[in-house]
DNA sequence: TCAAGGTGTAAGCAGGTGCTTACATTAGTA
DNA sequence: TACTAATGTAAGCACCTGCTTACACCTTGA
């Protein structure tokens, strides 16, 4: 309350208000569906000022999607991270704001942005982490098919809303999510080493 | 070729060079990025015509979503259901007629008539029949579970392209997934009748 | 043969879009 | 205090969008 002497003028404030409404109008609706003028209003903001600290609506949406961080990764250990996801992706509320650029990808695939942010970002973090966790052969497909399925289950659960999943018990979904996942994400006992 | 007298009016034909040409377009772009006149384009039509036919743009969605079959379903067995989907979504080569729409609700997330389209039709379809694979309690759950696998990994081999599922061998991927789902949607041998 | 309705076409309207510009106001500094 | 750069504002431009309208053409049937 003391320390914030409103101060009219602040271009960082005015650039985190800007980057923070536009993720979740993003979230929200997509990209397609999300104009310049929607994230200026909800940051209280003029739209000018948009393109003066972002360039363009693609440059705005290119700074959410590298903003987000890896804390969850990288506090959490690797045969952890898969449980650890669902259960923040699961939790029921609004999307946190760490998730945010998650549904924002969601909804906006067919934007280009989305999908080379998904590769990167998802590609580049948690396949690395997932495919630590088994010895085959084709370690890093499988962790795919994990990364796979969590989007398939935000998109059905929160995209479009299909029951039962949409309202279902974030538990009763991890466990057998995380029963299914541990027979292709596991150290193979039939393996015996070669040399 | 000698049926086909160059009739240059023909209702039918128009309604359905209009349907094609949408129903690929959306699965290739999104329904937001994609024009009624880019639609009319492609179909070699008046774009006036798109909207005495279908009303709007999105009357010609929605007739898109309602217009394919259910002959999967209906030609295969149960137990087959998974693996013969798979086998389709993953066969390479350009996306069929058949799935055409299944890539448009894919890239078009954000759109309300994509959400109810899956709700209905996938959640009408799909899950009723991998449903009655197995007999725990929570089935429908399991059979979106499965579902929501199904839509990820479409989402992330053909729409967000990221590697190497995007190029991985259709067999390597349908292996490890039945494997993984056979835990899930299996007679459970646990449960004993109660009576 | 000739009206009449089905079919195709060209043009454009009203509103929304991303983005730009010219200017007013503030804050920091010499 | 006076200057300057940073910040915020209002207005609007050029383009695109879904959709409509008025009209021309073809085909059919009595």
């Amino acid at each position: 309350m003391a320390e914030d002497v409103p101060r009219r003028r602040d271009a960082d404030a005015t650039r985190a208000a800007l980057l923070t409404a536009a993720r979740d109008l993003f979230a929200e609706r997509g990209f397609d569906q999300t104009t310049v003028r929607d994230i200026a209003a909800r940051a209280g903001v003029n739209q000018a000022l948009l393109f003066r600290y972002y360039g363009s609506k693609d440059g705005l949406f290119h700074a959410i999607m590298t903003s987000t961080g890896r804390e969850l990764i990288d506090e959490t250990p690797p045969e952890y991270v898969l449980a650890r996801t669902l259960q923040r992706m699961l939790s029921p509320g609004a999307p946190t704001a760490e998730a945010s650029p998650f549904y924002a990808i969601l909804r906006s695939a067919a934007h280009q942005g989305a999908a080379s942010a998904m590769r990167e970002k998802m590609g580049g973090q948690y396949v690395d982490v997932l495919a630590t966790l088994t010895d085959e052969p084709n370690a890093e497909l499988r962790a795919d098919l994990v990364l796979a399925w969590i989007l398939g289950i935000g998109l059905l659960r929160y995209v479009l809303v299909k029951e039962p999943i949409a309202h279902a018990d974030p538990d009763e979904i991890s466990d057998c999510v995380l029963k299914a996942v541990s027979v292709i994400l596991e150290r193979s006992a039939q393996h015996p080493p070669t040399d």
